[in-house]
RNA sequence: GCGCCUGUAGCUCAAUUGGACAGAGCGUUGGCCUCCGGAGCCAAAGGUUCCCGGUUCAAAUCCGGGCAGGCGCACCA
């Protein structure tokens, strides 16, 4: 329905002469905040008051008159400094609820962002480790988000960058090497132990490594400098890499979290996309030498000093490989390129918008969402967590101890841009008060509501429009609003990138049922009227269900 | 020192991206099951939106200056 109001909404601003706003249409209506405002208001008068020259309410009653006679509306009045309020007959909520229920498993769908092509990258973890707590939250943040955007119509593919080459892969073969008792080797660089990877899963790389014989033999060759140290690290690093990509697929599928594709940084340096971009970038006088290295001027890009491309060494940094990358998701023809990245890397965001620019593509594109850090609580303190020390909570233990559910809900509790207190205690001990059981919590009661409405011989399949006529509870009417409402939070989340928004709306919901649950009784001996209510339930119960999808929740008939 | 993020009820967080009297959960206090699931509902109390200026019809939101916390400032990723 807002979509068929904001239309009605530009008509009538052009009937009346003013110029097009240049807000977004669907930002110029909402529900009204309070019901005593209507259904529906706008202010739309505020953003062409300006222009016009005239003032607000003036504006607004200019636009009254055109709108209601589009939409239908019972009434149309202005309010405060030049709020648009309109309110509906309850026939059109009655029409608008029918048309939900008839969507069944589609009605948060909409054709907001159709045609608009998203990749969406996320996660991408070293596969140096296992994902830990702060992984979590980008994937739940990443998948929500890719979810709602397929909602709202765009195409969308999920994408995660696999750094399987470099220096990090280099520390976790030396790391693993320690851990078999090799400390030195023909070339290789002596490391700090603050420098290494720590952790059980090392120990469990090394055992793995020595079973697989033809690893084994590299083990042995390396241990009688028969294999220098770079070639080990050939050798060895694939097979490492695969064993924790595996690992991490594992703990994301437990977690629900998939991907379209997994782009590996070796298949960039086996085409020599590398050079092939330092190239490009040479060419155009972007690329310079100084101190035994190479740099781009990403200075030139608004970036606060140039970075290096090639190092002292002769090897590519991963600034080099990552300038590739996203030239070439650039290359792909997407309407934007989503990346989430943890808010450590926020320095890094000029010089990619440098490379792209650089390399002819639009660097606004590329939409970086900072996801800010997460602390984990347990018994009221901080965890302490060091990657070096091996000392940090991973994504596994948070499944094992809470599950997917609650997990999931909680890290979509706060906007990315927050810090993350992830208090263990209040989502397993406290499970009971737990927002995400007062979500399911309201499914479930639609599933045996339904069963019980079953038993007395109600069936929803012979629900009519005309059933829905019975529904003349303010309650119910607010019910109807808010529930078929839900395909514009899910575009609304989409477009802001913002996958919190759900999981609030649903909590709002599913008080707005409880409260009508708990005063009316759906059942009763009045057929038409038990049949309008089931529609109702039926159809909240579909957006709980579907919004508890959208990011990632299982919505149980029974608890 | 510079950059990014954050600061809202006792606690954890929202607020349609500049909109109408700032809203929820937890916690506190007091109520509600003969009846479709009480993991629920109702009511009460709780606010200088960190502070000071500014911008305008309108500021929690934007700008400037402070204060506090987090994260960055590599030829690591």
């Amino acid at each position: 329905m807002k979509d068929k109001l904001a239309a009605a909404l530009i008509e009538a601003i052009e009937e009346a002469g003013f110029p097009r706003p240049e807000a977004d249409p669907l930002d110029l209506v909402d529900l009204s905040r309070d019901r005593k405002f209507g259904d529906w208001s706008s202010n739309a008068a505020f953003h062409l008051a300006k222009a016009a020259r005239k003032n607000p309410r003036e504006v607004a009653s200019k636009l009254a008159e055109g709108v209601s006679r589009r939409i239908g509306a019972e009434k149309a009045e202005i309010a405060g400094a030049g709020f648009l309020n309109l309110r509906l007959p309850r026939k059109a909520w009655h029409q608008e609820l029918w048309r939900a229920y008839a969507q069944g498993d589609r009605v948060g769908h909409t054709e907001t962002l159709a045609g608009r092509r998203v990749l969406l990258e996320f996660v991408s973890a070293n596969p140096t480790g296992p994902l830990h707590v702060g992984h979590g939250r980008n994937a739940a943040i990443g998948d929500a988000l890719g979810r709602a955007l397929a909602e709202a119509g765009a195409e969308v593919r999920t994408e995660y960058y696999v750094n399987d080459v470099g220096g990090q892969m280099e520390t976790l073969c030396a790391s693993v090497a320690k851990a078999l008792g090799v400390a030195e080797a023909k070339g290789m660089a002596q490391r700090e132990d603050g420098e290494m990877y720590a952790g059980e899963y090392v120990d469990s790389l090394a055992e793995v490594l020595k079973g697989e014989p033809s690893m084994a033999r590299r083990i042995d060759e390396l241990r009688g400098a028969d294999l220098p140290w770079p070639s080990f690290v050939d050798q060895v690093s694939p097979f490492l890499a695969g064993r924790m990509l595996e690992a991490i697929r594992h703990d994301l599928a437990d977690f629900r979290v998939g991907f379209h594709s997994w782009f590996h940084e070796s298949r960039l340096k086996a085409e020599g996309k590398i050079e092939g971009t330092i190239e490009k970038l040479k060419e155009r006088g972007l690329a310079y030498e100084n101190e035994g290295a190479l740099w781009f001027r990403s200075t030139q890009f608004g970036d606060e000093k140039d970075r290096v491309l090639v190092r002292e060494t002769g090897a590519p940094t991963y600034f080099a490989s990552d300038a590739a990358y996203h030239a070439l998701k650039a290359a792909g023809g997407w309407d934007a390129l989503i990346n989430i990245w943890g808010a450590d890397h926020h320095g890094y965001i000029p010089r990619v918008r440098g490379a792209l620019a650089a390399l002819d593509a639009d660097p606004r594109r590329l939409d970086v969402i900072l996801v800010q850090m997460v602390s984990l609580l347990r018994d009221g303190q901080r965890v302490e967590m060091s990657k070096r020390k091996g000392t940090y909570v991973t994504l596994r233990e948070i499944l094992d101890e809470v599950g997917p559910d609650v997990a999931r809900f909680f890290y979509l509790m706060r906007e990315p841009s927050s810090h993350l207190d992830f208090d263990l205690d209040l989502a397993r001990t406290q499970s009971e008060k737990n927002p995400v059981y007062y979500v399911q919590y309201a499914h479930a009661r639609v599933a045996s509501l339904m069963a019980h409405a079953g038993e007395k011989g109600l069936v929803l399949n012979e629900a009519e429009p005309r059933h829905l006529e019975t529904l003349q509870l303010e309650e119910e009417l607010e019910l109807i609003r808010q529930a078929t409402y839900f395909p514009w939070v899910v575009a609304g989340a989409a477009r802001a990138r913002e996958p919190h928004r759900i999981p609030f709306y649903l909590i709002e919901l599913v008080r707005l049922f409880h409260q009508y649950y708990n005063l009316q009784r759906i059942v009763t001996e009045d057929r038409a009227a038990s049949l309008g209510r089931l529609v109702l339930c039926r159809v909240f119960g579909t957006v709980v269900r579907r919004g508890l999808d959208l990011i990632g929740v299982s919505a149980p008939d029974k608890m």
